[in-house]
DNA sequence: CATGAATGAGCATTCATTCAT
DNA sequence: GATGAATGAATGCTCATTCAT
């Protein structure tokens, strides 16, 4: 089993390296072999196709993307919690761009099933109390989850991409500045 | 020539609407053609290649958005015009969701060269010097110019994308408070 | 008539150098009709098809050298002859470097009917009597026609390809030298 | 290796022979595959595309040739060396028509690369060898080395041509005057 | 007659997947 | 289990030829 992990691990990190670089759609099976050193025998054996290998990549970054969000989180207070939150999704996202690369072309991509986007969906259950708790506190607007999940989501997202693409490098002061205005979009 | 960009646009529309639902790789220039009634010999007569037909496609589409964003623009009072770019944006954006679809695909992908990204972006010209008026007025934050275009666009289509997808109906009130949200971020 | 020659004239032309450059099958009716001035449509007005233009192009060529080699020709004697013979399709060719290769890559091409190369042999009948002169006289050795003119034929091409391939500058001596060798090949 | 080997030399034969016929550009990888029982992939598995297994396919042709022309070669007597040398490369060439065929379409085709055709030159070397020998022992005229091996390969194939062609037969009696020929042409 | 846009069969090549070893 | 050669359907693209204008 030790193994099998590790090889599932070593075909998860090629695979979003090269798809990160290359595309979705120009990294071949045999090309996510060579580079991992697994062969594809093998790697159809720890996955039934390529659709499957991409769908169980998606989740298990979606998850290791929540698992980063809260990390240090302290639930004393709300503002910090939510600075701390941003912080955490920005800061992982811009030291794993090629897992920002990935993720954003599963976006749009019929190749994740929306059985797995519903699965992914579970990994912001945090997430979503932690929202409930700001409107129900009366700190938060009482918009819909979706709302706010959806701006400050695509807030953090929006400053990754321009720090990654050196449009403009988001500096620690400028970091504060996005935060404050994601906050003040939600804010009550 | 009138025939002529009529075909351009049959196959613009055609590849639009099929890239849009099926993705960019899995729409083979055959099915362009079957679906478009132009013969794949007459596609290439007016494209070199699939990339170079999705790059056109692309910066049509661009400057489509951004003509349609300033319809109906007024530049007398500032949150108005505010108002009216926001709106327009998002109401193209969920008027036309294969636009919002094939975009959102192509953002990621490295078939549209960074040239084309680049000749893109000069469709966004009106759009910032709206957004410096209202640096140099005090109206906004004084950030950085792909600051305020990122917050503003990552609201925009995440907020379409969030009534399209049916996971929040975004009716005229919840548009409003949207914009409101996208305002109180950047006001000073 | 004087325009329709003036245009199969064009198209020859244009269809020879592209074919000796690019090859006969890396010349597509397209590129002899943009590089000729000539629409495809005229094109396929002189000739029923690609096909047709090769082979009536090699039937032409094919008379321009035999027509050539005849040039200044004098039958007082007759180991004069052979050398104004000889040196004239030397000449030709080096001169003529795209009627070489073309007429080398349709030696072997299956494009051209056994009907043409039939036709083009009428032309080397002067060639044949000039052979049988020197058989009848004691002047040649008594081999079969097709045998000397092999004989000749290859060599002059071998020569002309060494000088166009700058494999062997021939200069008027090696010129000589080669006729020489010819020439003791044959006699008796 | 074995079955590596094997699958090669399947399709080399099957691709030559089909070339011969229908030349080099009427012979579709696909009439290859299906003609060899080898699947196009595994073709491409082999050899990276169709002008590398062309260019390949001529380099093994030209060794063959060149390891035929020295079979039974007898250093002691010079003219009987020359005759076997000009024996064996007649009689391979009429015994392998389709080798000839193939090499002839080479000899003008743009998809022979000039690294391909340098790297054949090589194969000569005993041959220029040879003749080097015949010119510092005064049996040969003082020619250039190309010079003679033009002549001896132009009349060899010119005459092999001819047999195959049906245009001459050349019973052992012709090929004995056909050497003579060539000797003549090159004897000091 | 001339034009050149349009046609579509045909080709080289790729790549997800299988399976004999 | 592991391997990687083999499969072959599918794709992007070409080009000889036609025909509406």
């Amino acid at each position: 089993m030790n193994v099998r992990s590790n090889k599932r691990e070593i075909i998860f990190n090629t695979a979003l390296d090269l798809i990160a670089v290359h595309g979705l759609h120009n990294t071949p099976m045999s090309l996510v072999s060579s580079a991992s050193g697994v062969s594809t025998g093998a790697i159809y054996h720890h996955f039934e196709s390529k659709e499957v290998l991409i769908n169980e990549l998606y989740l298990h970054i979606k998850e290791e993307i929540h698992r980063a969000v809260f990390t240090g989180f302290d639930d004393t207070d709300y503002r910090e919690g939510f600075n701390t939150i941003w912080s955490n999704y920005f800061h992982f996202l811009i030291q794993h761009p090629n897992v920002l690369s990935f993720a954003e072309q599963c976006s749009t991509a019929p190749i994740i099933k929306n059985s797995t986007r519903q699965e992914a969906a579970q990994f912001i259950s945090p997430l979503i109390g932690f929202i409930q708790k700001g409107i129900s506190e009366k700190i938060l607007m009482p918009h819909d989850i979706n709302f706010i999940l959806a701006i400050i989501n695509s807030n953090v997202v929006a400053m990754a991409k321009l720090h990654i693409s050196h449009h403009l490098t988001i500096t620690e002061e400028i970091e504060a500045q996005a935060i404050e205005a994601s906050w003040k979009s939600l804010k009550l």
